[in-house]
DNA sequence: ACAATTTGTGAGAGCGCTCCCAAGATAATG
DNA sequence: CATTATCTTGGGAGCGCTCTCACAAATTGT
């Protein structure tokens, strides 16, 4: 009972085993009476193809890879990896691939791990979060011959293919909103400037200010590590510079920075406006809620996936580079 | 130079295939002099054994695989299962094994993957999110044969291997600690009654007080379903009975009881105290941080790991129950 | 009507590995 | 030194599938 194959299915159907693989992968030349009979078998028995067995003979397995390298130490206190995990694994469903999931936490996973990813005949192909300058995950992990894309603009590998979404004009969003609003000495708090999402979204903040022909101040600029308590320091250093408002560079940081004016009494939004990065959950329970902007992190699961199985069956290409433009303020309470 | 194989380190190191397979495997007979020449090849090839054919002959594919059922619909709001998912990871590199992950979103998603998952030749063992009574998933996945282990006490599969954590006595220690602060009407908002850990964390709190000599008034019995907007709403039933004290079957509606008593001026911890259950991020960055119980996710996560492999390697075991009684009660501001 | 296609089916040859067994080399024993 | 036990090595037989190819059957064309 256990133990059913191709073979036996075809025995009890009376027919060979070619034709069950045939019926099985939905190829076309089968006679639907022999189609029919062959799947009554299977549904009979509830046998299922043994999928190491498939993968070795078809050099295909169905499966992707998520690498979350150490250096995203705040790997599940910031949202925005379950959400992007989330929106990666929702793709995988849909285009039946199985995800797996590797979440690098020690200079030893690494190590360890690594070979082990890149090993031939386990994913048909990878997805990197991309991380730091001088993190060499995406390096090590291009030296193995299995396609993949870096989530993000990778820092330490130019030839890598990407997808990222347009941190420059998602920032310029920001500070627009904030000129608009009348503020004329906008802070921001900067994601760390060895992260392209970071250095992405301080040009966003610079070119916004050009564009609308304020001056920059680089004492408004001071840089957090996308974490709440970066936020939180940040905005103590901020505070005696008297800016009338702050571009975070993600919604964690603008949660530090909330906590710290709230302590210093600083009022939000009257005496200084806050907008955020990324729309997490977090930015709707803050106190006020957070004005932020928007990234469609599901979307851009979606898209990778594509991508990233688009390079799987269309090897040699050459680099590929996705960027989505589709960020979006929302404007709350400060 | 792609496709290397056993036979061909076994050429070039001239030994037989079986000999370099040894090598590879660590089987102990091997002459140290050969062990070494063969170790060179493969170092200077970069040889990885091809990950499927090893699973075809060896029946073992290292690989786990995660469910996180639908009904968990609050999958990465409530960062409880990011973090179980991290404890699991971790677990798994450790321990050699590659962890799958499987996020059913729709019906139509687990109509689709469940199938896949228990497909055999794919995984090892499967660890399964504990879900609603009336979900299906776990009944389904016993179908399969597959080992698997339900992370939570099952509701509908009362014969299913599963690892939890003691929810009735960290209830208790919650309930107890707020008796100790000389509270009397000790109101809770309990977890879904239809999930194991909000029916087990609601009997602690009845035992605790019981146990203590207080009356329990059913008026100060409510049920959240675990998220912050549904202990907002609970919060506010529970104002006009005027409670003390409110225990909260997890932090994530903790905070939406915050939320609300702010909203109707209600002090905390003056008027009211609030104990929370999980201690997750959130709990810390609350006005005032919240008291809450602490579970010990990454290691409930490590546990589950170990006891699935044990399952695995030691099959026919029957039913594995395993419970951890590891919490332990934070205070804080609450 | 018969040749030229198109379609349906089966057999064979792997995919790259593990595992068992047999045989030769070596070591231990009386 | 013969004899038995132990190590080391190689070869064979799969694991359960896919894929190409050859051939039979059905379809089409002229």
């Amino acid at each position: 009972m256990t133990n059913l194959t191709l073979e036996m299915i075809a025995e009890t159907a009376g027919v060979s085993r070619s034709t069950v693989s045939r019926v099985v992968n939905d190829h076309p030349n089968v006679r639907p009476e022999v189609r029919e009979r062959v799947q009554k078998v299977i549904n009979e028995t509830g046998y299922q193809p043994h999928a190491a067995a498939r993968s070795l003979a078809s050099r295909r397995t169905h499966m992707l890879g998520l690498v979350i390298p150490r250096s995203v130490q705040h790997f599940f206190s910031d949202p925005y990896f379950p959400r992007l995990t989330q929106g990666i694994a929702e793709a995988c469903n849909a285009a039946d691939y199985t995800l797996s999931l590797f979440l690098l936490h020690t200079a030893d996973d690494e190590k360890k791990l690594i070979p082990r990813i890149s090993r031939r005949g386990m994913l048909d192909g990878i997805i990197i979060q991309s991380t730091h300058l001088r993190d060499s995950v995406i390096p090590d992990i291009s030296e193995g011959q299995v396609p993949f894309l870096v989530a993000g603009r990778p820092m330490n590998a130019p030839n890598a293919s990407f997808i990222d979404v347009d941190n420059v004009s998602g920032a310029m969003k920001a500070v627009q909103h904030l000129i608009g609003l009348g503020r004329r000495r906008i802070a921001t708090v900067a994601g760390s400037p060895d992260t392209a999402a970071g250095l992405d979204r301080l040009t966003g903040y610079r070119r916004a200010l050009k564009e609308n022909g304020l001056a920059i101040d680089e004492d408004l600029i001071t840089a957090g590590d996308f974490t709440e308590p970066g936020g939180y320091e940040a905005a103590g250093r901020l505070l005696e510079r008297q800016p009338d408002a702050i571009f975070c560079g993600s919604d964690m940081m603008a949660v530090g920075v909330l906590r710290r004016l709230k302590e210093a009494g600083v009022r939000v939004p009257e005496e200084i406006s806050i907008v955020g990065y990324d729309d997490l959950p977090p930015a709707r329970l803050t106190d006020p809620p957070l004005t932020t902007i928007r990234q469609p992190i599901r979307r851009f699961g979606v898209r990778a996936v594509q991508t990233l199985t688009e390079m799987v069956s269309h090897p040699n290409q050459g680099q590929v580079r996705v960027i989505l433009d589709a960020t979006e303020l929302v404007v709350r309470g400060t």
